[in-house]
DNA sequence: ATACTTGCAAATCGTTTGCAATACC
DNA sequence: GGTATTGCAAACGATTTGCAAGTAT
């Protein structure tokens, strides 16, 4: 559990004021000890149905200074579906088709044994697996 | 190479009408010999400047009725960014981050030692490797 | 006081769809 | 001829943006 004033502190140290808004969104993101996978619409309901007033647009304002930041990784699986992922360690992904949920898997549990080298000239940013499943 | 014949053959064999459009896009994407990748602005674009008359929509429906029949595969990389990959086969992709190219990379180039079991009840469908790079 | 944020509504982007006109078998 | 396909334009869903009003430092 993250403490509000902890939230106060790492919005500052990304050099984000601590406006209501993001406080509020700040602590359903990083408040509630695991980690999670939210899209903005689900972010949004969420403030909405806790009492905090924000704008749907500001949601994703906010998500997208997240990330930025650093604070937040974006997760895409399917057209039209970007998740936001509280989890910016290394780790890969479980796609549920169907319902269209993310479910995280910790990097211990996958390893990749070989690679391709960078094509020339380039360097490998970050390798992402997505598993996808179905019931 | 792949004769304007064998790709009506192709259509057929989906149960899809060989027609003038359809034609037109199953050449660019498979009459090339080697594997695309494409979106549909991408594609309609070539089209339009090889003097095919096809509409956008009547590419996106091409796309989409060939990759039902399992002549194309769907690789989502970015928001917004929905690509159609002409191997069908079990393979893995560089991204290039800022041009937003996408490369194949064999399968035989990746091996996955470990992988979690899918979670209670579901099955696993396809793993997918995103190796994101950078210049 | 000043610069940063917010909210709204409009704009944008990629994609899909309804429907009348057209092409294929 | 009868059904599948096309094109257009409108509809769509997700996300972004311009700008005036509000808020943090």
């Amino acid at each position: 559990m993250m403490s509000s004033s902890a939230i106060t502190d790492r919005l500052r140290a990304a050099g984000l004021r601590p406006t209501r808004q993001r406080l509020a969104l700040g602590a359903l993101l990083f408040g509630g000890g695991a980690d999670r996978h939210v899209t903005a619409e689900e972010l949004h309901g969420e403030a909405v149905s806790q009492g905090t007033r924000v704008s749907l647009a500001t949601v994703y304002n906010t998500l997208n200074q997240f990330t930025a930041a650093g604070l937040l990784r974006e997760v895409m699986v399917g057209p039209g579906r970007l998740y936001f992922d509280t989890n910016i360690g290394d780790h890969h992904h479980f796609y549920v088709e169907g319902d269209g949920t993310l479910l995280d898997i910790p990097a211990d549990k996958v390893s990749i044994a070989r690679l391709p080298a960078a094509p020339a000239g380039m360097s490998v940013e970050r390798v992402d697996v997505v598993v996808r499943v179905r019931r």
